[in-house]
DNA sequence: CAATTGTTTCGAGATATTCTGAAATATAAG
DNA sequence: CTTATATTTCAGAATATCTCGAAACAATTG
């Protein structure tokens, strides 16, 4: 029977991994990086291998696209070969990478489509064309218009959030509980730069798209 | 080789289609949501069937779980005993369905699990536990503290964001100084209140939790 | 109630995704 | 250079998810 501590990160790095689905990560991945979120010290290959019964090459498939998203980082020990493993410790800073992630998969996507739908419905008729009923066109423009201005709202919340940094939101967040902001001249050192991340290896990023 | 209008729709309903993963819907019901989200008639399943070419049990299901999710509804033409389906016009309606059901399955239930580990590392020590590191205990229990204030944060912007409706978050976003398009064709007042929803059978929902 | 029309369910098959295990590749040390 | 140690890759296996199609079910009509 594992102790109360063991347990603990036992739990949530089982949750952790069922949300991961939900986040555009698989389950694995989620896990090894809820067990990093766990664990103070940083964490080899083997450890992962242990902890989650993954195999070698899972491990390593997975550990480099949590790099290649930013969610973690590579570290070394002294006269250790190995490679060691540990994640951002900063809440915020690693939702900013999701947030930043998942912006441009789900809303630059489909907001560059709906300009060029614009573009097609916009363009003037071709002789070919003319029994297009005109209402039905501006019944489609209407709607990809309010889609485009919501979503491009929406794109500039995102801006927001990961400008104002969590002070900012916490604050943003109570402040609207009562009336508007009047427009912060002075928030403190947010950061907004994302570490420099480097692959150990040049390697043309092969975590792209799905 | 069909006229603009048809290219368009076509091109949305594919790319909506695809984005659909990443919403947590899959592709098909994705399409036929887009394809009625493009057309302004009610559509009825054969259309979808042929439109989109799917059979009939998976338009059938697909159907369903848009109608449980809030994000389309079942209409009905006079003299017909077909059922017809019709998305909700409103982006910023459709936008809080998909909001709302996002927390109930991505914040709820990480909240709860950290919540759960608090408690577990937070009893106190029975006399088999007395060898874990207080240390480790410590530096787990912050980190789900900052996480759990992290969520709380982000739980009350979606109640904001629900609250305070598009208008709101569009003069929000604007007020902000943050650049965004003006508003295409002012609406009536936000709708707030989701539709009633009555499915025609009674029957416990089978499209709950993946 | 039998016929007609429309909807839902569900097992089997098709697809897509993820994982394994072992071979190939890289790095450091002797 | 050779050996020892670590990491990555990738084809095939294992899973998970989605779709079809047909039968079961429901509602309406005559």
């Amino acid at each position: 029977m594992p102790n109360a501590l063991e347990q603990a990160k036992a739990l949530f790095v089982r949750r952790w991994g069922e949300m991961g689905g939900y986040w555009g990560i698989n389950r694995t991945m989620a896990e090894i990086h809820a067990l990093l979120f766990v664990t103070q010290e940083p964490l080899c290959t083997d450890d992962f291998m242990m902890q989650l019964k993954i195999s070698r090459g899972n491990a390593s498939m997975n550990l480099r696209a949590l790099v290649d998203w930013g969610l973690i980082r590579r570290t070394h020990k002294l006269g250790d070969r190995k490679e060691y493993f540990q994640a951002d410790t900063d809440i915020w800073h690693m939702f900013e990478t999701i947030l930043r992630e998942r912006r441009r998969r789900e809303i630059e996507p489909i907001l560059e489509t709906v300009e060029h739908c614009r573009e097609i419905v916009s363009a003037p008729k071709t002789a070919s064309q003319e029994d297009i009923d005109p209402e039905q066109v501006r019944a489609l423009r209407r709607r990809l218009d309010e889609l485009h201005s919501f979503l491009t709202t929406m794109g500039a919340l995102f801006d927001l959030a990961l400008h104002y940094g969590s002070d900012g939101m916490g604050k943003l967040a109570r402040s609207l509980g009562v009336a508007n902001e009047p427009r912060a001249a002075d928030r403190g050192p947010t950061r907004t730069e994302r570490p420099a991340r480097k692959s150990r290896r040049a390697k043309p990023s092969s975590t792209e798209r799905k």
